[in-house]
DNA sequence: AATGAATGAGGATTCATTCAT
DNA sequence: CATGAATGAATCCTCATTCAT
């Protein structure tokens, strides 16, 4: 009975990490070659499994996708997550430390997150999308908190659009899985720092872009 | 004689037409559904054509692809590449140049435009790839260009990674695409001001991050 | 000019020739091994073709069971259309002459007739099941009214059950396919004989189940 | 010991009602979907356990169809077993009693009975094919024996066909679960009442079918 | 230039079945 | 006895492409 019960944990443990397991490569097949560039086939060679074994686990291709990018959404929230309603810390911190969790997140599994947010959605059933958008308007909305906390202490400007700033320091931090390279001229330290720096410079200095524009054409 | 020279010049003029609108054709469908997720038949049905008919314009899938995506980023560069040696201009306004001519292009004729750097390249051989990376090498050497001269007049920081700037400024603009909604809060305009004042005050400012740390950390 | 139009009406023709023998061939093997246990690679073998190829001439498997039900069922009512508003013939020679027509259809081109009525009903469509349907009424139609009329005539008993009887006629017609073998003991002229006779006979006979049972209680 | 004894007994019992309930969900199955169109997975399914555990009761899948075939028509010979040597009964009362209980049988249990005679034989093995046709020729046969008896007896027609009597009469019972609906317009018991009157109609009278067609020739 | 037919490779998925536990 | 995982073959169908006309 006892040995039953165990055995029983060893195997939902083993499935599980099974799953874990086939998620990882099929994670870095869809990175590599596109969720349609990547066949069932290549998934099962990766693992080293018979491709009909897969659907023991996945109930089918876009079930994977759609476990993959629920996970990394869901992970790099959680790093994060406590920002939302932390009104004690910092917001320069606070950009800081999302700016930084994120990209290192991105950078160092990076052969898998670039999905994250772009790739593979129009690949997904309608409510499935809809789950992943919500994930993704709760990262917006943390990052969000965190520039209106800064507008409010002074620290950003404040005629910030909220949005606007979201969605373009997100862009640059999930673009550089494009560009970066490990063996590359810059660290993920070092790309951190830059980010941060020029976003934070960004969000600091007032919106004047009409001066700009007139001092341009008298002087 | 003088008639048959016609012909065929008419005959040619309306091959160049066919061939730039199933361009325009495969262009919408790829950003819509991806390279790999367009068949050919796809791209025949909304050309109004039979699939095969498509070979007589274009040797293959790949070689629609690659035209496409050597026509937006040249298209792309045109619009800029009077700037490359352009030393007399602000900086500045060169910046805000960049970033408008690109981002109305992107957002104007948005459906397409996604392919540009991203998508796609990995389905190209090695030859069109490179050739294709070269393309988008002379439009980061133009931006770089404008960077550079922004630290040289003292417009921008001293200590900017140019590489990074120019790749991060090019992350902001080409993402648009996937938030951006013609329907929503802000015009294209808008967000051309939003971007090149963040920009610029990205820009602007010294890097010091160690310095925004250790503050963080005592106070 | 001429000529192309020539060329596109014998292609056409063509085209027409291959889907018939299509047709022809996925009958048999339909009636042979079922619509479920025949594959398409099954019927593009019989036909001499890539598997693939079929797809060209029919979209999928079950518009290819679709056309062949419609077309043996549209065949067998075509035989008796005639019969349908025709009130001066006998309706015992109408009987014969319906009898005698289906059973040599379904005899002759036994390979496939099965099909008619009973079969891969459930592999259609809703849509395409009620087409089939409605010619299957059509059949039933037309050979109720052959009764009636005899009922009228008073060649039939008043009382018969018209549903009934066309069904019950319908059945043994179309079950013949499952036990006629053409190197059997009786040849399709028989067998239209002993069924026309027996209908004939069960028609006529006035319906007095209980009589017979209390007579056989009795005597 | 004798503990064990009682426990095996309860086991194998137990094991038997397995059996019989899997059999009773795969015949429900088989009927509305086919043999071929119905998985293992669907009999699991519908029984309630893992597809590999049907295999603990039956070797595979050809087998369970045969346990079902061959049962069922076992049962139906069962009912009108007694009847094959019984020379005292009344024939026309053995007749109404064969197609009583036969159809009875097939129309209350019908979501299976369909297999009866038709199906699924093709899919049997030689050896098993070879089995059912023995039962069916069992079934016939008893049919023909009432049916020589009422010739005999001078109840039927004289120069009746029997096999062709049989096979009719036959599928007039079976073809009734095609378009029999227990909501319909018609009892079981008046569709017993028609097909046995019809039945006896069609044996009691003449085969004079050249005669019809003469007249139909001559008016 | 246009089209219908042809084709071979490959797509995702399902299947009956086996095996280990 | 039950179960989850495994497997190899087969399923229907689509694909990019070629060919003949």
């Amino acid at each position: 009975m006892e040995r039953n019960i165990i055995n029983r944990l060893n195997r939902k443990e083993r499935s599980e990490t099974q799953r874990a397991r086939m998620i990882a490569k099929a994670s870095v097949l869809f990175w590599k070659k596109g969720y349609q560039g990547t066949s069932m086939k290549d998934i099962a060679k990766a693992f080293g499994c018979n491709p009909a074994n897969i659907y023991n686990y996945f109930p089918n291709k876009q079930a994977l996708l759609f476990e993959i990018i629920k996970i990394q959404t869901e992970q790099t929230i959680s790093y994060i997550k406590h920002l939302e309603n932390d009104e004690e810390g910092k917001p320069i911190e606070q950009l800081r430390y999302v700016i930084s969790k994120h990209l290192n997140y991105v950078l160092t599994y990076r052969k898998s997150s670039k999905l994250l947010f772009d790739i593979g959605l129009d690949s997904l059933s309608p409510a499935k999308r809809k789950e992943i958008v919500a994930l993704r308007d709760e990262y917006d909305g943390i990052l969000g908190k965190v520039i209106r906390r800064g507008i409010q202490s002074g620290d950003f400007a404040k005629n910030i659009d909220i949005k606007l700033a979201v969605y373009n320091i997100a862009s640059m931090i999930l673009r550089t899985i494009i560009w970066f390279s490990p063996e590359g001229r810059k660290s993920v330290d070092e790309i951190t720092d830059f980010l941060f720096t020029f976003a934070l410079n960004g969000l600091r200095g007032e919106l004047r872009p009409s001066i700009f524009q007139k001092k341009g054409a008298i002087s």
